[in-house]
DNA sequence: GATCCTCGAGTTCG
DNA sequence: CTCGAGGATC
């Protein structure tokens, strides 16, 4: 029999997925032992740290990184017998690559212990404060652990001579020609104030991409038609890794700095002094930084940053809480080579890597077929992630997607993963290309692509999940608003088959309800009243609910509005429609063609028959007059006060207009927490920014 | 004819 | 939120 091995390296199974030499299933054997678990783990991470330091091509995340290295170093401290001396959680792997001069560093370029949550960061602090009682009593400075390339600046008398790379941490390499053209960063400590620059002084710190400038970056590719970068991080490491400085400088690379490796002529006695010192030298600083008296304030201010972390200008994937007495954080030593003065409090990662194990296809209430991504679940913003959208075939073939692939997987400020692109450095051979399926998954017809078209479609109007999501559609919110009736529902009445068209939802009965699973008691009862309050909604719902391709809620209240009934809009010619505005030719051509199918002829008369047939629509009187007449609003994130239909209706009702996406012609963005990549855009284009508070002191109607 | 804009459609997890 | 497509606009 095969056995899987036992669930505590079940873990590691998802981070090497496919990884051909990782066999997960073992004939009939027992775990391996821990001394065979270490070697491996250490042959492993020796091996990711050598792409990440030294290739720039990780394979694998820093958070699953972290992942391997942690378990390590939790074997090692369970069996110190297993400690070698060239365990890497003794001395950081990967040595400088042969492609620049090395570079010693003054003093080692250290890394930090994780935690993931704040019981660790307190398990710290009691560790700490048992070692040395004076930790009691100590202050903490607070910054963002930000998400760059680790860079060692040396300046003699004020003037930048060189920089390097962290490298293994030891010896860096040179890149000094690169990180002249970073503009932010200072070739010359200017000599103001009463202090002067000092004689030696070596600074650390991060050279990044700003996220504004690397989503300008990758616009300006796309539409020059060029492949775009997946990620700031990677591009930064790449660009300065460049032979040609020519070639850094065409990248927007910026820097901020948080500590000082080596001083000549100046003493720096806290952290805090530290960041103050390099930001009176011009050395560019977080401006998110605070210091705190205390263990738990420090703690809450790292918690308040994780909802935040996209109002940054930069990348972040923690904080970090520095003891601000330098002399006693240095007095507390090491633990391997993390300092026990400072710990790194991570976030939960939001971009991951995971294997692809297949491609699933959904239908669609229209007949579209979209491919999905089967994945091994992943933890990625704090969920996990079992599937991803692919969009459409096209996106497949674009990014050269194939099954079995590694891929980068993101989730960014919004709710919803999706997939970057394959991690091309893993591919071992064995995946699978993919190519669209030639018939529909669930009915098993013929499939087709309309000329010009991405998407293919499923055409078979009989088709079981079209039926389903069309009568999903039908009772869904932005529609006939059936409450109680969700996907779920849909499903069963379909299979059950006492639904075929979105009428039969009128004459179900409850009789024929409590022949369904999970119907007892009063749910018939309730969901029969949910449908009977839905017969009188007006003619722009039951319009949008029809799922007409390409009519959808706002073309289906100007339709409503323009031609009051449904007996008008039946009979609609060509020329009617097209004189609505939003109107064209092919949509005009679609909805006549629509109402001209038998099937939909049938169910209209049903719809007739049950008393759904609203005859008079009347339009909601715009406020001509109010305060916000001809002007356009976006809303975006979460509003303190009002929930987004309350704060449409308050513009709409003084006149204004919302719509979904910001271009040169909105006039104001209506802010709320967690704002996306909408603020991003109307920053770029110069929009008006506003918050909820503004948005009520404009509408006040006096 | 090209460009900008708006709308529609599908979407993940808890 | 993302992408594609149709419509409006210059």
């Amino acid at each position: 029999m095969f056995v899987k091995t036992a669930s505590v390296y079940g873990r590691s199974r998802q981070q090497f997925g496919h990884a051909a030499d990782y066999s997960v299933i073992i004939p009939g054997m027992s775990t391996p032992a821990p001394a065979e678990r270490a070697a491996r783990l250490r042959q492993e991470i020796q091996q990711h740290s050598h792409r990440y330091h030294v290739l720039s091509a990780p394979v694998i995340s820093d958070a699953e990184y972290d992942a391997l290295y942690k378990e390590l170093q939790a074997l090692e401290a369970q069996y110190p017998e297993l400690v070698t001396p060239d365990s890497l959680t003794q001395r950081v792997g990967g040595a400088a690559s042969e492609k620049f001069e090395k570079v010693r560093h003054p003093a080692p370029i250290l890394s930090l212990s994780n935690a993931f949550s704040t019981d660790e960061v307190r398990a710290w602090f009691e560790r700490v404060a048992r070692l040395d009682d004076r930790v009691r009593g100590a202050g903490f400075v607070v910054e963002p652990k930000i998400d760059g390339l680790t860079v060692v600046l040396h300046y003699e008398n004020g003037a930048f001579v060189r920089g390097a790379t962290r490298g293994d941490g030891e010896v860096g390499e040179e890149v000094t020609p690169n990180l002249r053209t970073v503009r932010s960063l200072p070739l010359r400590i200017p000599v103001t104030g009463k202090r002067k620059p000092p004689k030696r002084w070596v600074v650390r710190g991060e050279a990044v991409i700003f996220t504004k400038d690397f989503e300008a970056m990758n616009a300006r590719l796309a539409e020059a038609g060029e492949r775009t970068f997946v990620n700031p991080r990677n591009t930064a490491s790449g660009a300065l890794r460049q032979l040609d400085p020519k070639l850094t400088a065409a990248r927007p690379i910026s820097l901020l700095c948080y500590a000082v490796v080596d001083a000549e002529g100046l003493a720096l006695d806290t952290q805090w002094a530290t960041l103050e010192t390099l930001r009176e030298f011009g050395f560019p600083v977080t401006s998110a930084a605070r210091r705190f008296a205390d263990l738990e304030a420090a703690i809450a201010y790292c918690e308040s940053w994780n909802d935040k972390r996209d109002s940054l200008d930069y990348e972040i994937d923690g904080m970090v809480i520095k003891i601000d007495d330098l002399r006693l954080a240095a007095d507390l030593g090491f633990v391997g080579k993390d300092p026990r003065g400072a710990i790194a409090f991570k976030f939960p990662a939001r971009e991951v890597t995971t294997a692809l194990n297949d491609i699933g296809v959904n239908v669609g209430r229209t007949g579209v077929l979209t491919p999905f991504a089967i994945l091994e679940p992943v933890e990625v913003g704090g969920v996990t992630v079992r599937q991803a959208t692919l969009h459409n075939f096209d996106y497949i073939a674009e990014k050269d997607i194939r099954i079995g692939d590694r891929v980068l997987l993101k989730r960014a400020g919004d709710v919803i993963p999706y997939v970057i692109g394959p991690v091309l450095e893993a591919r071992t051979g064995d995946e699978r290309p993919y190519k669209p399926p030639q018939k529909c998954p669930t009915c098993g017809e013929a499939v087709e692509q309309p000329e010009g078209e991405v998407a293919y479609y499923c055409i078979n109007a009989a088709c079981p999940d079209q039926l389903i999501r069309n009568i999903e559609h039908f009772v869904g919110r932005g529609t006939m608003d059936v409450e109680g009736f969700g996907s779920k529902i849909a499903e069963q009445v379909v299979k059950a088959g006492l639904v075929k068209d979105a009428a039969d939802i009128f004459s179900l009965t409850d009789k024929k309800l409590l022949t369904l699973e999970g119907f007892a008691g009063k749910k018939a009862e309730n969901l029969l009243a949910s449908i009977e309050a839905a017969r009188s909604r007006p003619l722009a719902r039951l319009v949008a609910a029809l799922g007409i391709h390409g009519v959808g809620e706002v073309l289906a209240a100007d339709l409503a509005a323009q031609l009051g009934s449904m007996d008008a809009l039946q009979h609609a010619s060509d020329e009617d429609l097209v004189a609505i505005e939003g109107v064209g030719p092919n949509t005009a051509a679609t909805i006549a063609d629509w109402f001209a199918r038998p099937g939909n002829k049938r169910l209209l008369n049903k719809l007739k028959k049950a008393g759904v047939w609203p005859t008079v629509e009347v339009r909601p009187g715009a406020a001509a007059g109010g305060p916000f007449a001809g002007q356009t609003f976006v809303i975006t994130g979460t509003l303190p006060d009002f929930s987004r239909e309350q704060a449409r209706a308050f513009i709409e009702e003084r006149g204004g207009k919302v719509t979904d996406s910001v271009s040169k012609k909105t006039d104001y963005l209506v802010v709320g927490e967690a704002a996306g990549s909408k603020l991003t855009k109307a920053q770029a284009l110069g929009v008006k920014i506003i918050d909820e508070a503004a948005l009520r002191e404009l509408g006040n109607i006096d």
